[in-house]
DNA sequence: AACGCAAGAATGTCTTACAATCTTATTGAC
DNA sequence: GTCAATAAGATTGTAAGACATTCTTGCGTT
């Protein structure tokens, strides 16, 4: 009966607190890429011990977020053009095969929402706003992701997404890539949602059930 | 003249050493997945402290080598059936990718190396002996992935491929989803292999020059 | 065998200390 | 004023110690 069921509540480490707080921040882009984080200052502003926050460095550290330069302490990175524009193609490399895998898996429910999120993205195109543009793709390709049947993808996907996020202090020099990224996956994303609609219109009349997860057949 | 040339020495420090140490151990399978890590023995088997050693989990806990539960301690990870077949996906997809893109990009030098290296998988395919497929495959996938022209995807895959690895202490579950993979990579490979070498052929009266890397086209 | 309690082990976090390295400021020579 | 050398200050890397908290194990009772 209450096998499957874990209701112990967890309280949240100082660990984890500071490795989502620092993150959290890093992304959003509170300390500008190349900047030095002091730990005595980083202490300072967290409430938290030396050692709890060179564990929490760590962990970004290893998540590609900070660079930890031994004897000099943690930078957070600047992206070079050609570092940018790989995340870009592995990004989009999992983002098409997400699309792909999300057409047969995904619920009903959550098409809507993909159909709505699709057109908040659209506009944002339009309007050529930046932070529009990332915060609607993200949107977007957060609900293709939790539907492509495959965690890792997701989490993946996700950390590169992190990788590229402050990045966006300095978008004019990859308005360009990312913009034709952004074109060529909306395209093939409405391409296949087309197509998940005509094929969900022919089964109409059968029950509708997720299919079972197995190793990928091409 | 010496403005691109850095020849300081940066002695390794403790941390750097306890990582990969400790890494290569999990790999390796030192420690069965599902065990426990115990801080203070890690501490006396490595001779370092132990606010260096929880740096060093963390660490390894965003590679996903580890899982730190709290008030419980690190432990190896089991790999889900789930889990494991997932990471294979995300794994053969950036397999693929890279093998696409080696073939536009690779030094001639290197084809005779990954020619090499295909014989030594295909002739470990043939004798079935597990530890020579995982061996073998990771030779010949290595040289793909190194000259792929991405990082970002060499890194995400050499990330996977840890995660993987340890999960050889249970080889009849994934054996068959493996040897699967492997021989699907393997044609598509040797196909590949084979459209490189005629555009080679057809292109031996030019200077060969690697192409410039960009944004890539679909 | 099941339960409760105590003891022991281990983790999470903090404080203190110090060596080593880097950065910045100061001084002296030209 | 410029440059080089030196000193001072800041910071990082690592270790040791301390203690609260949580989990695990062992033992006794029913």
């Amino acid at each position: 009966m209450n096998s499957g069921l874990d209701l112990r509540i967890t309280p949240r480490t100082v660990q984890q607190q500071t490795i989502e707080k620092l993150r959290l921040a890093i992304i959003a882009g509170v300390f500008p890429p190349g900047s030095r984080l002091v730990e005595s200052q980083l202490c300072a502003q967290l409430g938290v011990s030396r050692p709890s926050l060179r564990e929490a460095l760590r962990s970004l550290q290893a998540e590609r977020l900070i660079e930890i330069i031994p004897n000099r302490g943690p930078f957070v990175p600047k992206l070079s053009w050609e570092e940018a524009t790989e995340i870009y193609d592995v990004r989009e490399l999992l983002e098409v095969a997400a699309v792909g895998r999300c057409a047969a898996l995904i619920a009903p429910e959550q098409v809507k929402e993909l159909e709505r999120a699709l057109k908040a993205f659209e506009r944002a195109q339009k309007s050529e706003e930046s932070l529009d543009m990332v915060t609607t793709a993200a949107e977007f390709y957060a609900i293709i992701l939790a539907n492509c049947g495959n965690a890792i993808l997701e989490e993946v996907h996700r950390g590169l997404v992190a990788r590229i996020s402050f990045s966006a202090a300095d978008p004019c020099r990859l308005r360009g890539a990312r913009r034709t990224v952004f074109r060529r996956c909306a395209t093939s994303t409405m391409r296949l949602l087309r197509a998940m609609k005509s094929a969900r219109a022919r089964r109409q009349n059968a029950t509708w059930t997720r299919p079972r997860l197995r190793p990928s057949v091409r």
